[in-house]
RNA sequence: GGGAGUUUAGCUCAGUUGGUAGAGUACCUGCCUUACAAGCAGAGGGUCAUAGGUUCGAGUCCUAUAACUCCCACCA
């Protein structure tokens, strides 16, 4: 018997533990299942967990489920990222500490600490919001495997010259002392001056007009460009200009295209390296290298007097000596987009260091990336737009390393003799080249080296999660075998670093794409165009709140809501509407369970005509959320389910109530055959809503279900249709008697008639009259009708005299 | 400037191949009916963003416009 009342807290935290005792969820490597393997995005772990990435979760996570009511052995990890800038901007963050200031072990010791914290957190609350991952299966990207499979990665894109070291301007976040990569920036509107200064000519001629945002650049300024078509400047290509305040300085004119006649004065000044396009001026015409801020973002000594200050004091300093010595003619105030630091939000630097670049931006690479994007099965399909057109304007290189401290190490050493790079065996790894000396010498016969300080970049583990998964570092053939993985989920965000990136990886590694099928889910949004977000401060409720009073199941319904990848709002009717569907299948099952004491599984010889109608009602139902699930639909799907139970509690357990409470009245064989129609509906109703409320319904087939059925757990059932015989029009048929009640119902609630009043007669017109006839004990019982007239014609009730008290 | 998405009932959203506009919720009217009042039955409510076009027929297809969102480019 179930409670008469569901404790949500207490029977969910029951049943998750008893999938976990009982290993439920578990991978069987000794299975001869066909496998279904999900390439779970390892979380980045960093501060909570919130409604925004349990949404995306819980839809992969009833695409998971679906697969293994299909009958796939499931390969479903949870991992967690936390190596590289995050982790570490987090222990910073959380200890009061700075990275730089310590011993990288002491640091590294530290950051472990509190990172397994986080997991424990991360992963209790993945279990609490009703995953099905096998935590059995979980890996950290920070390590031993990962850091072996990251670095085997590395050496074998090394070994075959696809990842080489570089001298090269690139973005640079100073605050993070750390190169970044294009991906990892955002635009970020801010207020700014237009300064506009007169440059001296060389030879004493007059001066030019120059306007910049940057005038802090100024002692690094290698030269001057013009538009050739600009008529105005024609005549000062060639000529050497004096630069403001460092007049020692002469540098020279020269005509680009890339130059705008309209923009600021039509004159632009080339610094190493203001913007992108100083770098691509540097590179293309060998121009000088000058350096006017470090690392730390302060002027170097190149700036003379300025040297020391953090770039914007020397601005200031500066824009007050350019109005002293007459150079400043005049200021106007803009607000324009600056590229920043997506992980602390500063302005970025371009700046030249020696770096591991990867090699991905050849047309014929490019080409290769598209011809996957275009392999790979995408849901929504609409999101490999987003793929296709960034891989389409890709024109740098991949810059992996990272000034930073807590990641994978390069496996690399330096000779000191010849410079060149000792590369780790792959039989040695991981490998920490700062504590580990090579184990062979330079081929130039030196053993002395000095070990790559920089660690890889976040991204650079993050897309070689497959080949975690699948081994690749261990065994190729086994990892070959299993790939490509199934599945990938992940947020529209991350297409463009984790998910192309990845397909970089596997196709280099092994010539395949990483995964079949690639789920974006879309965001949920606190309001409109905001995205939920902790830092923000706007998750109107948290997930630990939520979880507490609606519990999972509510929460998963609610994360199911509308079209796979959309964007939506969050709102609270949602999950009211989630506990009422709750509630309704409590005391729905509670009641029919109640009818079933004595159920027993042999089939009734005779199964009346309403008991068929529901069975294949349901059946209907279950062919449509079928559907929906391999369309990768998880919303629609759960709409069809929902409304059927709301169907079957209102239309056909309304009939089945009167044979099931007198079966004295209706009779033995009535009352066996609603039993065997509520038996089968219920519990295959409860199987497809597995998926979504796993816990409700586990409850549930436990309580009654599983002595019947002998599978250990709800979740481990095959989606099956109730077997009935086919029969013509049963559906049509059983429409029109739900529909004649439906009629009564109608006049009584317009009369203002309680639903039990008794009718003395009613007239059906219509033209199934035998089906119709054939359901006559059962129209009576649930209209409360006395005498039923029946007339050939077009569909109609009438009602007659109602039966007085 | 380029690309993608969105716009349907007060609110949240469905609407498949073009064929009489849907659900839930809210509001309103009834109903204590022996699972559930967090329930049941019923009623009202829409110029499908705007303007054109194709068609016998357009929420759906085409063109343009507007508003909002996102990605990219611009950043001197």
């Amino acid at each position: 018997m179930l409670d008469n009342k569901y404790n949500i807290n207490e029977k969910e935290a029951k049943w998750q533990n008893f999938w976990q005792e009982k290993g439920i969820y578990k991978f069987d490597k000794n299975s001869n299942k066909p496998t279904y393997s999900i390439d779970t995005p390892p979380p980045t772990v960093s501060g909570e967990l919130h409604l925004g990435h349990i949404s995306g979760f819980t839809q992969a996570d009833m695409m998971a489920r679906f697969r293994r009511m299909q009958g796939f052995n499931m390969y479903y990890p949870l991992g967690f990222d936390n190596n590289g800038l995050p982790t570490e901007l987090l222990v910073e963050k959380k200890k009061n500490i700075r990275a730089h200031t310590l011993p990288r072990e002491e640091f590294t010791k530290i950051a472990l600490d509190l990172v397994s914290t986080y997991n424990q957190n991360y992963r209790d609350m993945m279990v609490k919001a009703g995953m099905s991952c096998d935590l059995s299966l979980g890996y950290n990207t920070i390590d031993d495997k990962s850091q072996k499979t990251s670095q085997k990665s590395f050496i074998d894109l090394a070994r075959r010259g696809i990842a080489y070291r570089e001298d090269k301007p690139g973005p640079w976040c100073c605050k993070c002392r750390t190169s970044v990569a294009a991906a990892e920036l955002e635009d970020k509107e801010l207020d700014s001056i237009f300064n506009y200064l007169n440059f001296r000519l060389a030879d004493g001629s007059g001066t030019i007009p120059i306007a910049t945002t940057r005038p802090e650049f100024l002692p690094a300024c290698v030269g001057i460009f013009v538009n050739p078509e600009d008529d105005r400047y024609k005549h000062l290509i060639g000529k050497k200009v004096k630069v403001p305040l460092f007049e020692e300085n002469e540098v020279e004119v020269r005509a680009d295209a890339k130059v705008g006649i309209d923009k600021g004065t039509g004159i632009v000044m080339c610094c190493t390296f203001g913007d992108q396009t100083d770098a691509e001026w540097w590179k293309e015409y060998h121009l000088e290298l000058k350096r006017a801020i470090d690392d730390g973002g302060k002027m170097t000594e190149i700036a003379g007097k300025y040297a020391g200050m953090k770039s914007i004091e020397a601005r200031k300093a500066i824009i007050e000596d350019l109005k002293d010595q007459g150079y400043l003619y005049k200021q106007d105030p803009i607000t324009h987009a600056v590229k920043v630091h997506e992980r602390c939000d500063e302005p970025i630097e371009f700046l030249s260091k020696k770096q591991w670049f990867i090699q991905t931006s050849t047309p014929e690479l490019k080409q290769k990336w598209i011809d996957l994007g275009n392999e790979l099965v995408w849901h929504p399909e609409s999101m490999k737009a987003r793929y296709i057109a960034w891989v389409s304007i890709l024109n740098q290189d991949w810059s992996i390393s990272r000034q930073r401290y807590f990641g994978v190490p390069f496996p690399v050493w330096y000779c000191n003799n010849c410079g060149k790079v000792k590369l780790a065996e792959i039989n040695e790894l991981p490998v920490n080249p700062l504590t580990t000396n090579p184990t062979s010498h330079c081929d130039c016969g030196c053993n002395e080296f000095t070990a790559e300080q920089d660690v890889m970049d976040t991204w650079a583990t993050s897309s070689v999660t497959p080949q975690i998964n699948t081994n690749w570092a261990e065994d190729e053939q086994e990892s070959n075998a299993k790939m490509p993985m199934s599945m990938r989920f992940c947020g529209r965000d991350i297409i463009t670093t984790w998910d192309l990136r990845t397909i970089i990886k596997s196709y280099y590694h092994q010539g395949c794409l990483p995964w079949k099928e690639l789920l974006v889910n879309g965001w949920v949004m606190a309001d409109k165009g905001v995205k939920f977000s902790k830092s923000k401060s706007n998750s109107k409720v948290s997930l630990t709140d939520a979880i507490r009073d609606y519990g999972a199941d509510v929460i998963r319904y609610w994360c199911a809501n509308g079209a796979y990848g959309r964007d939506v709002m969050f709102s609270d009717t949602g999950l009211k509407d989630g506990y009422k569907l709750l509630n309704k299948v409590w005391n729905a099952s509670k009641f029919v369970l109640s009818f079933l004491y004595d159920y027993t599984p042999e089939k009734p010889e005779n199964i009346l005509p309403m008991d068929k109608h529901i069975m294949h009602k349901f059946n209907e139902c279950f062919e449509k959320t079928y559907k929906f699930y391999e369309k990768v639909e998880m919303g629609y799907a759960k709409d069809e389910i929902e409304k059927f139970f709301w169907y079957f509690c209102d239309n056909y357990i309304e009939i089945a109530k009167n044979r099931l409470y007198k079966p004295e009245v209706y009779g033995e064989q009535a009352k066996k055959s609603a039993q065997w129609a509520c038996y089968n509906v219920l519990l295959h109703a409860l199987q497809l809503l597995s998926i979504t409320m796993p816990h409700i319904t586990e409850e549930i087939y436990q309580e009654y279900f599983k002595q019947f059925e002998k599978i250990e757990s709800i979740h481990l059932c095959e989606l099956n249709k109730i077997s009935v015989e086919a029969e013509q029009n049963i559906l049509a048929n059983g429409d029109i008697v739900v529909d004649i009640v439906g009629r009564v119902r109608q006049f009584k609630s317009l009369n203002q008639l309680s639903m039990k009043t008794e009718i003395e007669d009613i007239e059906i017109f219509c033209n199934e009259i035998e089906f119709v006839k054939s359901c006559e004990a059962d129209i009576k019982a649930v209209a409360s009708v006395k005498n039923i007239k029946y007339t050939t014609g077009e569909f109609d009730v009438k009602i007659g005299k109602v039966v007085e008290q």
